[in-house]
DNA sequence: AGTGAAAAGTATAACCA
DNA sequence: TGGTTATACTTTTCACT
């Protein structure tokens, strides 16, 4: 699953992971490497899925979803066929962000976001009803967001 | 705080938030509209921070970071001084990819990412000992990521 | 692998409707 | 605002080290 990544791969995704409108020739500069190779290099990421995408970061207050909610869910881990059709039900639903699997009795962790508390509420609803499984939830709503980013800390390696 | 949107714009942001590299031409052609009307949506966008950023995603596990800890921190209130110095503690260190104060008894939420369990004792480790006011923190491993991502919902806004 | 240069594709900005 | 065009960049591809 690890690829060999050397100084140079890991300076180009430490610059991209923070700006991906960098163009080659500058990251080039900055790293002492010609454009061509920097472009070598990122396809290469690209092609082996270090890079998996490259996407434009919206704000959400911006655009009217200043909910953000940290939900515990406790599930039911007797009905394996039952846990395959909620990961469906959380992948398919644009409204939780980001969804893990985690230690504890049967949990998942959500992030969710929504316009107000009446959408959470109509959606939270929704995943009872539609996943027997679940046998109860936990929401903590965000107060402040302090930090948001899926940036992998590459910086912090040695050499 | 919310900016005036209208459904080109939304539709825009659909598209970038999936795949950033889209050109203002593909895009147009999409939506029906030219490839210079897209690229001043863009821009204005961009210059409101509608758009904060445009970045590469890592896959973790391709560069040796494959454990992700969802951490509950609990804070003691009392010294408003001390929460001010945490948060910027949390901000300055890349381990922790996300972090909310959420309701509750003066909780945080935190993500993190490691390479392994040692380097996730010695960052906690620090953290205690360089923030007094962190009274007790719980660490729970993610052992399965469904989904992951910071894409707002605008697919499902009315129109 | 890296460099450098030509060709193809994109973005940016000025102008008209 | 949206569309069109001209110019400047950027990426892509290829020949060479």
């Amino acid at each position: 699953m690890a690829i060999e990544l050397d100084k140079f791969d890991r300076k180009i995704l430490v610059i991209v992971q923070n700006d991906a409108r960098r163009s080659a020739e500058m990251i080039g500069a900055e790293i002492g490497l010609s454009a061509s190779a920097v472009q070598r290099r990122m396809s290469r990421l690209r092609e082996e899925a270090v890079i998996t995408a490259e996407v434009a970061i919206v704000n959400p207050k911006s655009v009217g979803y200043p909910l953000t909610m940290i939900v515990d869910i406790e599930v039911e881990r007797e009905r394996p066929e039952l846990m395959v059709s909620l990961k469906r039900w959380i992948a398919a639903e644009p409204a939780i962000q980001e969804a893990w699997y985690v230690t504890g009795d049967g949990d998942y962790v959500l992030i969710v976001t929504t316009r107000d508390v009446e959408a959470y509420d109509v959606l939270m609803q929704k995943l009872m009803t539609e996943n027997a499984n679940v046998k109860r939830f936990h929401t903590r709503v965000a107060l402040g967001t302090v930090k948001r980013g899926l940036r992998v800390p590459l910086d912090e390696l040695p050499e």
